[in-house]
DNA sequence: AACACAGTTGACTAATCAGTCAAGATTGAT
DNA sequence: ATCAATCTTGACTGATTAGTCAACTGTGTT
């Protein structure tokens, strides 16, 4: 490695040649198996998405298995941290309202990730049974508990918040998941940002509205 | 035939055989793409489940294609009775409710299919694109037509019926789709009876709580 | 009984595809 | 210049699988 090189923190080439073409990998990988699923997809696919040819995808990744469950561990990643939107307010319509938003953007922004996620959900979860038991779990109780606070407080009205959570991450991941179906009902164009945005507002009125206490008690 | 058999009404047995064996193979068909979708499943698999020879298979279905869109549109045809309880009042809060029962009630007892569609869908509806561009749009035109008359009615409140259709579909497919995240996140049980009409009852309240004129006006 | 026709089935084939391999190219250090 | 390590790639292989086929069985009619 050159001074230079040292001089301006840059990795080492050979390092970055694997960190980019691993990069390069993982998202024509994620684009491919959102669009085809894992047994529809092939490693050729892939490798023609990468403009690489396929023996070089398998000098990365092993295995179409490894491959495919690191796409979905990065995806879930993802969701993990929009789900720390949830812990920043302690009023819960402020709270919602960010995670409704976050959630939406992300239904926008990765469409594909969310649909390789739903795609490994739908078939039971073969590769990433272990996060739906252990991170999932957490998560999720420890969400449950906080709104019941707020039930308890009387900040919302009493209702099972089990269901509440399910019907936000529905909502929201039907944007991305069902992108084909919301477009071909918009004339075949994808949603404008203005279309997003009043989309996003409306699932949040309609939950907070649903949730908020009525106004005479 | 008998004439015992024509005084009973009875099928001839040569047509009941081939009625029979399609349906034990569509209902197998519909199991196995729900668990592997299309590329996932094999001929193989599928003969198995019905406990036919491969061979026995491909005599009622020409392809696995054929198979495959004889299963998608069977479950089209579901889709749409469910929506004809949309029709059935004129009262906003009882069409809502029945349309969200019916749709909880398939995703309980037709979860398969639920989970068919989802996977043609995601991945850009191949097969049935044209039931989406005609009948789907139609049907959807329709409600939103009918909702907005609610809201120029002072029924409801204002706010763009087609969000809200999207959150009903999205919500209630979702204990179809994930049924397994479902499941995992219920300490690996199905849902009981109770807590399937709980989570009906829920998804109903906060809808309608989104959407009933706010009490002082 | 004899016939036509529907249904059944094991064995086969051609195509596809994940994964391997060995030969060669590139890179950076000394 | 030389060397070792990493990266690149076309050609190959074994396994899988949709679909075919020809021989066979069962059923109802005359």
């Amino acid at each position: 490695m050159s001074e230079m090189q040292k001089l301006l923190n840059l990795k080492a080439p050979k390092a970055q040649i694997r960190a980019e073409n691993e990069r390069v990998i993982l998202d024509a990988a994620e684009t491919i198996f959102a669009q085809h699923g894992f047994r529809g997809s092939t490693m050729q696919m892939i490798a023609d998405q990468a403009d690489l040819p396929k023996a070089n995808v398998h000098y990365y990744f092993a295995s179409k298995k490894e491959l495919y469950r690191r796409v979905v561990e990065q995806i879930f990643g993802i969701w993990l941290q929009a789900a720390d939107s949830f812990e920043q307010s302690d009023n819960p319509a402020e709270a919602l309202r960010k995670y409704i938003e976050q959630k939406m953007e992300i239904s926008r922004l990765r469409k594909n990730g969310s649909k390789v996620w739903a795609n490994e959900v739908m078939h039971g979860a073969p590769i990433i049974q272990d996060f739906l038991e252990t991170q999932l779990t957490e998560w999720t109780d420890g969400r449950i508990e906080m709104i019941q606070k707020w039930i308890d407080d009387k900040k919302i009205r009493p209702i099972n918040p089990r269901w509440v959570l399910y019907m936000i991450w529905a909502t929201t991941q039907h944007y991305a998941d069902f992108t084909h179906q919301v477009e071909t009902l918009n004339a075949a164009e994808p949603l404008s940002k203005e279309q997003w945005d009043d989309a996003t507002e409306t699932i949040f009125q309609i939950i907070w509205a649903g949730l908020a206490p009525k106004s005479g008690t």
